[in-house]
DNA sequence: GATACTATGACGTCGCGTAAACGTGA
DNA sequence: GTCACGTTTACGCGACGTCATAGTAT
């Protein structure tokens, strides 16, 4: 059974757009391509690479290290993007107090910094360069 | 006290490239610019203003958001923010679930996925359409 | 004149969305 | 012939980074 690209598209909720957008970079291809129409074919067999692929992009994993690593996806990749999944839950929760700190000092729509924070923001800005 | 781009730059530790982009869809503007040589120059006074939006950028706000309400900052702007925080501490919290999932299904490089996790995937697909 | 700064402008990033202009299938 | 479908090409987004080329300051 071979699908046209739209019916893919409805069978699997991945929009038209995205799968050719998929073929383009060589990360998932149609199985068959009409030589004469340049039609694309999906088979019911590249369901399971697709939902992969959209598991995979959903942790986090861009488009190009899904693909570097298609066959090669160790425990070890999968635990360095957890540790920076950790990595980012902190950072939010850094932003939650932050807001909060900025919202404490709102006075008539106008937000008013004092010379701590400014201090601060330049310390972390000094460790993101490293 | 004015200072040129660069300096300025070192004193803020924002990049000259970030300045110009600023002052370009303007968000924050050069107190003066020589009409000769179209030098930027800024003051000290500028600082604290490029600091708030640093710490406004920091907690989620888009540079355009910043635009929009920078005389109108309000609790309940903030607090809505907030709640966006939230919820992107969530979703990075399921998609740890998810990760450790992928991690417990590897195959020799290779991830297996049960029909399980493909049916929730086009469920949270439909989710999003809505 | 050397060199360290400044300017503008164009192109690249990532993962598509949104048209435009055209050919194909039932 | 009428459509809904398919194709490619190109431009847009956000927040800049990275050249390239040229003018300015010291």
């Amino acid at each position: 059974m071979l699908y046209k690209i739209g019916d893919f598209s409805k069978k699997t909720n991945v929009p038209v757009k995205t799968l050719r957008y998929y073929d383009e970079i060589n990360l998932f291809k149609p199985v068959e391509i009409d030589l004469f129409t340049g039609y694309r074919y999906y088979s019911d067999d590249q369901i399971n690479d697709l939902n992969l692929i959209l598991s995979l992009k959903r942790v986090g994993f861009s488009l190009e290290e899904i693909k570097e690593n298609w066959n090669n996806f160790t425990n070890d990749t999968m635990l360095k993007k957890k540790e920076e999944l950790l990595k980012h839950i902190n950072l939010f929760e850094e932003k939650i107090r932050e807001i909060d700190y900025l919202r404490s000092n709102i006075v008539g729509g106008k937000i008013i910094l004092e010379n701590k924070i400014i201090k601060e923001n330049q310390i972390k800005m000094k460790k993101k360069e490293i």
